[in-house]
DNA sequence: GACAAACACGAGTCTTTGCTCGCATATCTT
DNA sequence: AAGATATGCGAGCAAAGACTCGTGTTTGTC
């Protein structure tokens, strides 16, 4: 049930998969203990499906990103039409960060997470590779990782601004893209 | 006693805060549960006792590197003598990462992580103010944290890594961390 | 209204794991 | 050597939490 999975998102974003109880979110949800365990097997069943309903996201997210028009765009036009999604998302999917994002909860996740992981650089080198074809496949991977481990390690400076700090929050990280990504991209506009 | 606080240690690092039993942590130590418990109270304590140990290791980081002519250095080497020192901190102290950079296992070592950061990031205030005694400091502190959440978040590509690789990887955060600070520290050497 | 099927319930079971306690062994004192 | 003290042991206790099951309640059909 739709529900079971919005309270266990809940639970998660506040208190982390570890420390989330099954019952907490059966009563979050008003439902029973018994109730809850006719629609998901186990707890990791509730994370296994928000992951795959992520990802589904994040896949409309890229689509929506990608078109052709990027490749030729102002880096900072790039840099704004990417990181804006990527915060909104996370906007929406508050139990991300806390699920996917810190230490691995358990063996099976992990392997969850690292796939999650790469379908994202897989995205970010095409996309990279739309403005410079002659790169080698090498570097722009390298740059994907780079730039998904920024993502990371400045998302938890953002979640938790609300109005000004957050926007001070945003601009400083794409001011590192932009400034960490320009000798790459430099020279496409012209 | 020490032996078992190296033990806590490596089973951290390998599986976690909350996946780590204290039994493993005796039988790693080659002791039983029971003498343990005559060293440290519960659980929490191992936490405790590294998080205090490694503060003190970073307290000597910073002294190490926090000596007047860092303020007129070029940055590169500024760079240079403050990334390297931590990323062998992190070598040298692998629950670190585990513990303190992923997600919070309890409240109480939520605490103890804010302290944590907070120091790191109040140093590096101090660092960038003798260079730029100019500047405002809320900028430095934006500055500071965002230098902070650009390790965290690439350090994970390091760790795993060996040799060239691992070089590669270093030689991109650094750049990372020359490209942002350039336009803040620029006019510095002249 | 009467029966049946499906659903929801929540007190209880079972496993895990942090932690203890009574006994055994070693070390010290005289 | 013999008692006394300290230290180490590991089987077992207790709490927490994932998960179940017998019972009650609703819903649908005649």
């Amino acid at each position: 049930m739709e529900s079971l999975l919005r309270a266990a998102e809940s639970v998660f974003a506040e208190v982390g998969y570890a420390r989330a109880t099954t019952n907490l979110i059966a009563s979050r949800a008003s439902v029973s203990p018994g109730s809850l365990y006719q629609f998901y097997p186990n707890k990791e069943a509730f994370a296994e499906a928000l992951a795959a309903q992520y990802a589904e996201e994040l896949e409309g997210l890229h689509a929506s990103v990608f078109h052709g028009t990027i490749a030729t765009v102002p880096l900072a036009e790039l840099v704004d039409a990417t990181v804006d999604p990527f915060l909104d998302f996370h906007r929406r999917a508050p139990a991300f960060e806390a699920l996917f994002l810190g230490a691995a909860a358990s063996p099976e996740l992990a392997g969850r997470i690292q796939v999650l992981h790469e379908t994202v650089a897989a995205r970010l080198i095409a996309l990279f590779e739309l403005r410079r074809p002659d790169a080698k496949r090498e570097d722009l991977r390298w740059a994907a990782d780079v730039a998904v481990g920024i993502f990371r390690g400045l998302l938890p400076l953002i979640t938790p601004l609300k109005g000004t700090k957050r926007s001070r929050a945003i601009r400083e990280m794409k001011g590192v893209f932009l400034r960490y990504l320009e000798p790459v991209f430099a020279t496409r506009t012209e």
